[in-house]
DNA sequence: GACAGCTTAGGTGTATGCAGCTTAGCTTTT
DNA sequence: AAAAGCTAAGCTGCATACACCTAAGCTGTC
């Protein structure tokens, strides 16, 4: 029901002490990682308490990150977690696909060795998931490896946008990946090698397109569920 | 300086109440509709008494609004309208010349009468702009053609980034449009005319690419004066 | 027994007062 | 006269109390 029960009362001595910006990258973070998952309520009051502040920075945090569509407040109802519609998980993973050509087009930042540390380092661990799945280390690594991608992306209108929808479709794609830990560790396997291979080459074109590549697989299977029954795995 | 002067206190009286939700439409439209201009300070505690409200909705609109880079607030200073550097404005151009090449290709809405009748209704109005310029009623003109493409975009997810490329660049492109009012001019009957027939034919790939053409005008235009010296004309 | 209406609990929306941060202008010192 | 420090004004950020809206459950009636 609510996500929240291990430290109600805990964090408010964990912060040096939270302000609105704050909630706001904690809240996101919360969503897209599925620590509230859609259709959760995320209550104001409640949320305040847990960081120890009032319900208006909480209020604002939520205020601006309403535009990014993850959540939805209704007056005397409640703020919940967007579900999207199949029609707008279609749309956005469309939308990735086109944007995924556009990084090595738009003024690409080249690759460099920090780049390539940070994809193996990610690689390692991705390896390690497969003796032993933990939902939570892959659900990081892919969070991870997306903010690796989106520092190669020079065009600050693009890179808005690649965030956007990655926010707007990770926890769909997390949801779907927990139900068939092999097959979605094997994948990330590979584009973690592919990426690797691309970057040692300074090729961001490439990244690009290999992006491309894992997003149309990840669309295929999330496709599959939706024609079998949907996903409304809670 | 400040943007409001003509209606300080007669929008208490006009409209039945304002809502944070409202609030939020209507700043949106002045910053795109240039109203307010880049680095135009938004004073809170100004708005509210214009809307006949308390702080708190303005500063719900206002954080809302936020996360679409329009405006900026920095405590103890003040919440100011975004001046985009040209480098931004360069990103979100060549951003929107490659969704509109996307309007065609991603699930689009059929163009239909209605459609037509609003770009007929739009290019008779745009005519009388040769005999008499009027600045405001060319930037409604462009606003409400915007509104137009827009509903022509199926995915919800492109129409989203549209609309969110065009309110960060209106204010950049009325700006340049104010110094070449008949070269401008000229350039929106071509549009209209060009789009009139792209739907006349219902087809919607024309209209995306109608849009890429005069984009990329616009785009040029924008260049030049940047390189002249740029677009500091307040 | 079923349905219409009331009542109440719990949520978001708004108003208001205060705290804290910045900056501009004045004052004082060298 | 110039520069450093102080001071006050004005803004946003935060806390709190209250108003209002919604839905669910109870109650009374038919």
């Amino acid at each position: 029901m609510n996500a929240i029960d291990d430290k109600s009362k805990a964090a408010a001595a964990l912060g040096p002490r939270m302000d609105a910006s704050a909630i706001q990258r904690l809240l996101v973070e919360r969503i897209c990682l599925l620590r509230y998952r859609p259709g959760d309520q995320l209550k104001e009051a409640e949320l305040a308490r847990e960081f120890g502040v009032s319900r208006t920075p909480v209020r604002d945090a939520l205020n601006r990150i309403s535009h990014l569509g993850m959540i939805e407040s209704r007056n005397g109802v409640g703020t919940v977690v967007v579900r999207l519609s199949e029609e707008q998980i279609r749309h956005v993973y469309e939308m990735r696909l086109e944007l995924a050509c556009l990084i090595g087009k738009l003024s690409p930042v080249a690759p460099g060795p920090a780049h390539l540390a940070a994809l193996q380092g990610l690689l390692q661990r991705a390896r390690r998931l497969r003796d032993g799945f933990k939902a939570d280390e892959y659900v990081l690594i892919n969070h991870e490896l997306h903010e690796v991608i989106a520092s190669m992306i020079g065009n600050s209108s693009l890179r808005s946008m690649w965030l956007q929808t990655y926010v707007q479709a990770a926890s769909t794609w997390y949801m779907v990946a927990q139900t068939r830990e092999a097959e979605v560790t094997d994948a990330l396997l590979e584009e973690l090698t592919d990426l690797v291979n691309a970057v040692k080459h300074g090729d961001a074109e490439a990244v690009g397109f290999v992006q491309r590549i894992h997003i149309q697989y990840g669309f295929a299977k999330i496709n599959a569920m939706l024609e079998e029954g949907g996903l409304d795995a809670d």
